[in-house]
DNA sequence: AGATTGAATGATTTGTTGCTTATTCAGTCG
DNA sequence: CGACTGAATAAGCAACAAATCATTCAATCT
């Protein structure tokens, strides 16, 4: 009776229009609203007239469909990111920064904010590693862009740039989680990130790659 | 009826001589034999030749017990690193990676060859955060001396040290804590290592601190 | 035939009970 | 009197029962 396929890429957000999308949508404001834990499949289904069971031709799980909307929100924040990468009339340095400023507040908002969202988080970060890779993966892409420039413009002397994002996020790592190892204030965070940062900046810059 | 007081330092570890150490040593071969949760106060006194609400003339409580016992522990290790930190005839960046390195692998044997140690860690963390800071504020002391004498060498150009130290222990805060994150292994690990600290040696080393 | 349902199933969570154990402290001991 | 004991308390935990819920699938519908 109902259409089910979706034109777009894979991983398109689409908002109610397709099933899938309605089905998103509905999950969405019931795990924001109550949680992952405290939303059955039952409400979710009904919240789109359906039964149960027929959420299973849409989606293999429940865990699924956080990760969808996960997903989502990831890929607008990816997009927003590869935004900052491409600003016109900044160096390199600040595109880096701008980057790793932004992550770090949006994740450190919207935890704060709802810890609905930190619940979501630690479920799909507990049951499927994976997605944490998928993230990292293409945010190191948009830093390796970012250090491609940077190479090419002069500002900075890097030999293997995917090797140096992988050592970038590495060393960031704390601002990414921000309240899972430190409880410290966002001011404070952001002091440390500075810190780091200026000290990165200075290695990318030198020209000297590393003696033996 | 039995003597207490001891004249060595605060935190210094004495082994079965005063009745504090005994008290400890006696957990301490508990715990590591059938962890933390599993031992009884009553356990420990009987070990010790007393009854359960003795052992509180001497601890306030069981995790004073264990956090004696980290804390013995962890001052080895301190000791072990301001060795690293005062060995001759090795220039100060060999000094910050004999540190680093040491760190990760201690850590990484310690949890990967017993479990009970582990959960020891995680229950203090839990408990006592404030022993978590301890421990970064004597490593960051360590950290300070390795900085001064690099900077007394012409090896490093960094003005304020101890920000500095504080930075470099945020940046290898993965190292840390290694099971915590990642599940990576300890090659894959002593790789990244080596990665992020060539970027942030030849930050230190730059002679030009940070442009606006 | 393919889409959809909803009762059946087994896993997980919740609630409850009784026991174990950390901690205290009134009392004993030397 | 201060060192020490061990029963009393209450906090936490394990074990079990009941209920809930994710997931499946035989049957129904269009």
């Amino acid at each position: 009776m109902a259409l089910q396929k979706s034109s777009m890429g894979e991983k398109g957000s689409d908002r109610g229009e397709t099933i899938k999308g309605q089905i998103v949508a509905a999950a969405k404001k019931r795990f924001s609203h109550f949680g992952y834990g405290k939303t059955t499949m039952a409400e979710v289904a009904s919240d789109c007239g359906m039964s149960p069971g027929n959420l299973y031709r849409f989606f293999p799980g429940k865990l699924d469909i956080a990760e969808a909307i996960a997903t989502a929100d990831f890929e607008k924040r990816l997009a927003q990111q590869r935004g900052f990468a491409r600003q016109t009339g900044k160096s390199a340095p600040e595109k880096l920064a701008d980057l790793l400023f932004d992550e770090l507040r949006s994740t450190y908002h919207q935890l704060e904010k709802d810890p609905r969202v930190f619940e979501m988080a630690r479920v799909i970060a507990a049951e499927r590693p994976s997605f944490g890779n998928w993230i990292l993966e293409n945010q190191r892409r948009i830093l390796v862009e970012i250090l491609e420039e940077g190479g090419a413009q002069g500002e900075f002397y890097v030999r293997d740039k995917l090797f140096t994002a992988e050592m970038i996020q590495s060393a960031t790592m704390k601002f990414h989680y921000p309240q899972l190892f430190s409880q410290l204030t966002l001011s404070k965070l952001e002091r440390e990130l500075d810190g780091v940062l200026q000290l990165l900046l200075t290695g990318l810059r030198a020209r000297v790659p590393a003696p033996a």
